[in-house]
DNA sequence: AGCACGCCGACT
DNA sequence: GTCGGCGTGCTC
């Protein structure tokens, strides 16, 4: 039993955040600290954060250990917070300073709590009164005790900031310190849900009930677009929140938008808290700590939400569970989708996977009896998958530097004489992903990185998609020298848009891409225009596919339903499959039907011949049968070792020492590949080269792994990353 | 991560 | 002779 306060002297260990291979030991500081508390410790010259993380091991001169500095103004990590950082980092095999660094990604942990300035109705009356003075004071007599800023109390009663220090000087007006992070405001799960059909009521009461009992368990809630998971979900929400736990609700990063949230604050009545990418550093402290406090009930987040110091969590919902967002690619290498049901298992919490088109992984684990399946019919009955066709490209004879086959276009002008909306997918950012050079066939490649660099001519520049580096359209050809014989060649979203509006001339085209806006924020703005009617032909990348709402929408063309298809990542009919049924779910919400279109080259490849079937439970076993067959995941286990350095030849030393000495995995059973050049062979000037390793299903792979490569000592600036069950092959 | 220590090339 | 390059190792 590990005792959980320490009096002052007292040696305990101390994980810091610092890149360090183990826990280091300090003496407790003056009144003793508690396991899990935020401490501030000396490390050589500098301070760092750590958190105490049990007791010392007293293998250190003792004359030479040192004293925690303090203990910080935050309540300290909990057991099962611990717990769960452990079992993930042995999982993931990350160390632990970079786990902790997941949870403590909050500024200011130390400080003590931010205050500033609030004002509200003071006992006097001012000596003198004003018209100015007049119109603060009724302001402030309708709102009753009511507490303001400076800032808003001036420009809401119409005066400026020296009519309000003038009536504080007198007393009829008090200033007071109040903490800048302020608790979230309650959620109210009592509010009426919206009516739900009786499918969707079963499956709600299935899921509460399952909060209710205070024990974990999973729930795979399956249902196609429109059926209404959200509902669902959110009454589960309601009954974690009713037992008086927090719920958080994971989100991919681009679904976290205005609509998703005004649903929730129509549910519970007040907003959640927000937590993602683009929230401001104020933001991020007053969740991190109202999270750690327990006053903020809910949170809706992206993946790294997870890492919350929350006290008191019942429920995790994985909404859209099967997108690759949620595994994180690069730093620590882990999928948030498991590592929700980890730490929902280490607490006794419940955890909800929802999607239209469930991952074969959980789908796997529903068929094996893992998780509870939850199947949702359509709200509207079976009508709302549109009707879905392929377009034979084999018998198109389109001109160069066109996509849009005739039939697509003919589809595409009959929405347009009926006032609908049509949509036109291809999923390639830019304009055109090859530039080449008509005189000698040299294509522009990144610098940095093995890639090719994509035209944007919204930006007027080549882009790499790997590192985000840009140059400049070359006139001359970077090889021959040959002038003015660049071409794009290849159809980008831009490219497809230029097409469109010469094809639909009276119609308005909108492309939406992520490169176009400036902001997130921009981009979600415009989407929800574009939803309301603000455009009659949309081209999108995608992320048109997540989430979004487009009412008018009636027809969706892929333009290249084959792209996913390609290429070795065993995971390429399940995504190709995902996102086709997601980007055909788009088509026809509302009331009329719609219809989806694939232009394809392989038209009798089984994936496409699944979607169109609209035989989701058949492409699910066929697609499982042939992994099991295979021995891949979910039926056998894999790992990618990525070894990177600015030397090519070094890197391939190592791993070729590591190909050549592996015993520990033999031992297990486990088969290496490799090493060879990652398909993307060298990223921002750094060389990589990949080994895969396959085992079966029941090998403890961590442990054998870790033996591995512990092997190699890596010197310089090589670097070795293990990424256990990785989801992209690239 | 930082920072110190230490062992080799090119300068006053 | 010294200044400074960054490879190696340590931090309780």
């Amino acid at each position: 039993m590990v005792p959980s306060f320490y009096d002052e002297g007292a040696l305990v260990a101390v994980l810091t955040t610092q890149p360090l291979d183990r826990a280091l030991d300090y003496k407790a500081p003056e009144g003793g600290c508690h396991l899990g508390a935020f401490v501030e410790v000396p490390l050589g010259p500098r301070k760092v954060l750590g958190v105490v993380w049990g007791p010392g091991k007293g293998d250190y001169d003792y004359a030479k250990v040192r004293s925690v500095l303090r203990v910080l103004d935050a309540a300290a990590m909990r057991d099962e917070m611990r717990a769960f950082l452990e079992k993930a980092a042995a999982y993931t095999l990350t160390p632990m300073p970079a786990m902790l660094r997941l949870a403590t990604r909050a500024p200011g942990l130390g400080d003590p709590p931010s205050m500033r300035k609030v004002y509200r109705r003071g006992p006097e009356e001012p000596d003198r009164m004003t018209d100015a003075r007049r119109r603060v004071l009724e302001f402030m007599n309708e709102y009753g005790d009511l507490a303001f800023t400076l800032k808003e109390l001036a420009e809401l009663s119409g005066v400026t900031s020296s009519v309000i220090k003038g009536l504080v000087k007198q007393g009829a007006v008090a200033e007071e310190d109040s903490p800048r992070d302020l608790p979230f405001p309650p959620m109210d799960p009592s509010r009426p849900s919206k009516e739900l059909t009786e499918d969707q009521a079963r499956a709600a009461a299935h899921i509460a009930k399952a909060v209710q009992s205070g024990a974990y368990g999973t729930t795979l809630l399956r249902g196609v677009t429109g059926s209404g998971k959200t509902e669902v979900y959110l009454e589960a929400v309601a009954a974690c929140l009713t037992a008086g736990r927090q719920a958080l609700v994971l989100l991919p990063e681009i679904a976290l938008t205005a609509e998703f949230l005004k649903r929730v604050e129509e549910r519970f009545g007040a907003r959640p808290a927000e937590w993602h990418s683009g929230a401001t550093m104020t933001e991020r402290r007053r969740i991190w700590r109202m999270v750690g406090q327990g006053n903020a009930q809910l949170v809706i987040g992206a993946r790294s939400a997870l890492f919350l110091p929350f006290q008191n969590l019942g429920l995790i919902v994985v909404d859209e569970e099967h997108d690759t967002s949620y595994k994180q690619e690069d730093g620590v290498l882990y999928n948030a989708r498991d590592m929700a049901v980890l730490r929902a298992s280490l607490l006794g919490a419940q955890v909800v996977l929802a999607s239209a088109t469930p991952s074969l992984e959980s789908w796997a684990n529903a068929e094996s009896g893992k998780y509870t399946r939850l199947d949702l019919e359509a709200r509207f009955g079976p009508a709302v998958m549109p009707t879905m066709r392929t377009i034979d490209m084999r018998g198109e004879k389109l001109p160069s530097n066109r996509w849009v086959s005739e039939e697509l276009k003919r589809a595409v002008d009959q929405r347009l004489e009926r006032g609908e909306q049509a949509m036109l997918f291809l999923n390639r950012r830019g304009y055109a992903p090859i530039t080449l050079c008509r005189a000698c066939g040299h294509q522009v490649g990144c610098d940095q990185c093995d890639a090719r660099m994509v035209e944007h001519r919204f930006l007027k520049r080549l882009m790499c998609h790997q590192c985000g580096e840009t140059k400049p359209l070359p006139t001359v050809c970077p090889s021959c020298g040959a002038e003015d014989r660049m071409a794009p060649v290849g159809p980008g979203v831009e490219r497809l848009g230029e097409e469109a509006v010469a094809l639909f001339p009276d119609a308005r085209v909108a492309v939406l891409s992520s490169d176009m806006y400036g902001s997130a924020r921009a981009l979600k703005a415009e989407i929800e225009t574009i939803a309301e009617g603000g455009a009659d032909v949309i081209i999108g990348t995608q992320l048109v596919a997540k989430g979004h709402n487009f009412p008018s929408l009636t027809l969706v063309g892929v333009i290249d339903a084959d792209l996913g298809l390609q290429g070795s990542d065993l995971r390429a009919a399940e995504r190709t499959f995902q996102l086709m049924r997601q980007v055909a779910g788009r088509a026809g919400r509302a009331e009329k039907p719609g219809t989806a279109m694939l232009q394809t080259y392989q038209p009798e490849h089984p994936v496409i011949r699944a979607i169109l079937a609209g035989d989701e439970e058949g492409f699910w076993r066929a697609e499982a049968a042939q992994r099991e067959a295979a021995g891949v995941p979910p039926y056998g286990r894999m790992a990618g070792i990525i070894l990177s350095g600015p030397d090519v030849a070094q890197v391939f030393d190592i791993a070729n020492a590591l190909a050549r000495n592996t015993g520990p995995l033999l031992r297990v059973g486990a088969q290496v590949f490799g090493p060879a050049p990652a398909p993307i062979a060298r990223v921002r000037g750094r060389h990589r080269v990949r080994l895969l390793v396959k085992a079966g299903k029941g090998v403890a792979l961590q442990g054998a792994i870790a033996q591995w490569v512990s092997q190699v000592r890596l010197k310089g600036d090589l670097r070795l990353a293990v990424d256990i069950d990785p989801q992209s092959f690239y």
